[in-house]
Parts: structure tokens; C-alpha cells; sequence
DNA sequence: GAAATGACTCAAC
DNA sequence: CGTTGAGCCATTT
């Protein structure tokens, strides 16, 4: 679906090394205060391709989101940012002030365009 | 087509 | 620090 497309565009600009929020990628996308379905894209998508970067993506307290329903894939995640060069600290947190993606103006600029096009 | 679900977030206590 | 509850909406049943 043409919201999912959005949220892969979105995730696949985020660099090697650096990592972003849920929310973040969810206003980035043009779906502000919905982040929610960035998850549940996320859930859907093919892991065993490189097409999106899917564990670069956490959740606001910095940590990987784990659950029952990922069968494992939380613990792969870990170890993918661990070889980016990302430090996890005790407790298996990563410190967004340092690793958090700063969006380049372009992408901010086609964030505002879709939430433009989300008015008409 | 109604009801349930979810890799989330924020504010409030 | 932690827990709770409301908000959110595309997808799936």
C-alpha cells in the first residue's frame, strides 16, 4: 500500500550507523501522530532481503522493541546495529542523543509536501 | 463491513 | 524510576 511505500522511503534514507524513532519515521512519512502503523509496517517487512534497513528503526526510549510475535528477530536486531558500530548500554539501550538520525533539509522538505498533499 | 489487533507515544500519576 | 490509559488508523478476521 502507497502508506507503507511512504514509510520504507522514509526508513531506507536513515545512514549506516545512525538510527531513528518511530515516531520520528512517522512524521518523516507524512503521517504525523501515527506511529502505530510504522510498526506495523516494520512487522511486514521481507527480512531476509536489504531492501529496508527495518533495525535501524526503535522505539522512543532508545531500546529495540521486543516481542513474542517477532520470533527472534529483536535479538537479530541487536546484533545488525552492534555491527554498524551502534553501543548498546547495560540494559540494552542505545543513547539516541548521540546515534538519533538527523533528517537532511530534503527530506524534511518532502515530509511537508506529502503533509500538504494529505490536506486536499 | 464490523470487530479485533498492533515492532508506538505521550502525559499523568 | 514504573505503570496506566487514551489516542491512533491500516490491516486482518
Amino acid at each position: 500500500m502507497l502508506t507503507y511505500e511512504r514509510i520504507y522511503a522514509v526508513v531506507r534514507q536513515i545512514p549506516r550507523g545512525q538510527v531513528a524513532t518511530y515516531g520520528q519515521v512517522a512524521d518523516l512519512a507524512g503521517l504525523i501522530g501515527k506511529p502505530r502503523l510504522v510498526g506495523y509496517a516494520l512487522y511486514r517487512v521481507d527480512m531476509t532481503t536489504d531492501d529496508v534497513p527495518w533495525q535501524r528503526v526503535i522505539n522512543a526510549k532508545g531500546e529495540v522493541s521486543e516481542s513474542p510475535r517477532r520470533n527472534g528477530s529483536d535479538y537479530i536486531q541487536r546484533v545488525m546495529l552492534e555491527d554498524e558500530g551502534i553501543e548498546f548500554n547495560r540494559g540494552g539501550r542505545i543513547d539516541l542523543s548521540k546515534y538519533r538520525w538527523c533528517p537532511p533539509d530534503e527530506v524534511i522538505e518532502r515530509a511537508l509536501a506529502l503533509f500538504r498533499e494529505r490536506l486536499d
